[in-house]
DNA sequence: CTTTATATTAATTTAATGTTAATTAATGGT
DNA sequence: ACCATTAATTAACATTAAATTAATATAAAG
């Protein structure tokens, strides 16, 4: 019964060989395996297998990975599966699609078992946190009225602040690194200078209090609620 | 006595996914919560429990959430409960019919829980402040006189004025931008300068008083009640 | 230590909106 | 049809909040 560790995980992948190749890997460990070849299918399955886990290929016929993601994400009868998407080193471009569209983590290939494995128990152990953590969440962003409700105070914030926390805040505990954040908040065509970001960071964590934004530096910013 | 806060809301959607998550969530919170799956069914549960707050889906068959609405708010016997329509995203702001037919908020799909809970708490307010001070909100939009009364005031507007203040009087909170406020009071072809959308704007506060009326920079236009 | 990344603060620029007045378009009465 | 009024729009300019840059200080990593 538990020699699955407690988690099915769903693989999608157009190529059969990289399907069997993953799928053989993950099994092995241990883990309940279930394998789709589009995101047609991958939807269909997720509805029946409901998985803790999802490795999703970005690109696929019919329906490629990043919809299939957002599919998913917008489903909110679902239990939320942790959603790493499967990228050739190349296509960068998919990374800033991609994570608004949900994913919480990118795994490029060529694909190393060993790092896999250890990518997929890093995920797992993430989403338990998340569950734990939910019932302290104490920040509401509403978006039609342009307002933050942080511990019952309502805050109203300017635009470019708006969007960074917003931005930060869609993914608690996920760290968006500076091109992230640019692409998403700034656009992936305008320039600024090197000191925009923090300015930003700085007066969000003056009216935030500064436990809410960390710096991981070298890397980027992350929100973390209580 | 008050471990439900006091409070009784009627959840209505034709989805029985949707009303199963949106019950467990309100619930959750320490309401008394009913359900019901089409305005029919609505209409007979109201008569019986007494609704503080009825959350009503607009996409309803047999008998939609506007049309529900309406004849609740026709029925002179009951205790009036606060109203809020759960809307898809895509249906837009023409969606004032709405209004007219007397909701006092929108919560747009997907719904996220936390959000959902803060409008709540906010409407559930602001009927506590309706039924202490007189019974009335401080705004009524009178469409068919184009008339306007602000605090026992009668304000006569010119159409233009007179439609900008009922697109944003519509939702109080809300912000809408620049060409949100053009599509519904000017319609989507025409064409006019930049600061036309301001003088209006400026022409209210003349009217109002400039407390009514905020600028959100670089966002849009909000109406407030205070 | 030295380097590099970020923090902080103040100064500056820019973009958005505010304001007023002049212009044009509608409306209404005689 | 003409004038008088009111409304709507445009145009020119002012103001201001917000965004950005610049200059300098700290702090973390190697």
């Amino acid at each position: 019964m538990e020699n699955t560790k407690g988690h099915t995980i769903l693989i999608v992948d157009d190529e059969p060989d990289i399907l069997e190749f993953l799928s053989y890997n993950v099994r092995k460990e241990g883990y309940k395996v279930f394998t789709a070849s589009n995101g047609i299918e991958a939807l269909r399955l997720v509805q029946q297998i409901n998985p803790s886990l999802i490795l999703l290929d970005v690109m696929m016929p019919k329906m490629d990975g990043i919809e299939t993601c957002q599919v998913i994400r917008k489903d909110l009868n679902m239990v939320q599966p942790v959603i790493a998407f499967l990228t050739a080193r190349t296509e960068d471009y998919a990374q800033i699609a991609g994570f608004e569209a949900g994913a919480d983590d990118y795994i490029s290939k060529p694909i190393r078992p060993r790092l896999l494995i250890s990518k997929i128990e890093s995920l797992l152990r993430r989403l338990k946190n998340k569950a734990g953590a939910e019932g302290t969440a104490n920040i509401v962003i509403d978006r039609d009225r342009y307002m933050v409700e942080l511990e019952g105070k309502e805050l109203q914030l300017p635009k470019k602040e708006f969007e960074l926390l917003e931005l930060l805040a869609s993914r608690p505990g996920k760290v968006f690194n500076r091109d992230q954040i640019l692409a998403v908040v700034w656009g992936n065509d305008t320039i600024v200078g090197e000191r925009t970001i923090d300015v930003h960071i700085r007066k969000l964590r003056e009216k935030l209090g500064d436990t809410y934004i960390r710096t991981i530096k070298g890397v980027g910013y992350t929100f973390n609620e209580k």
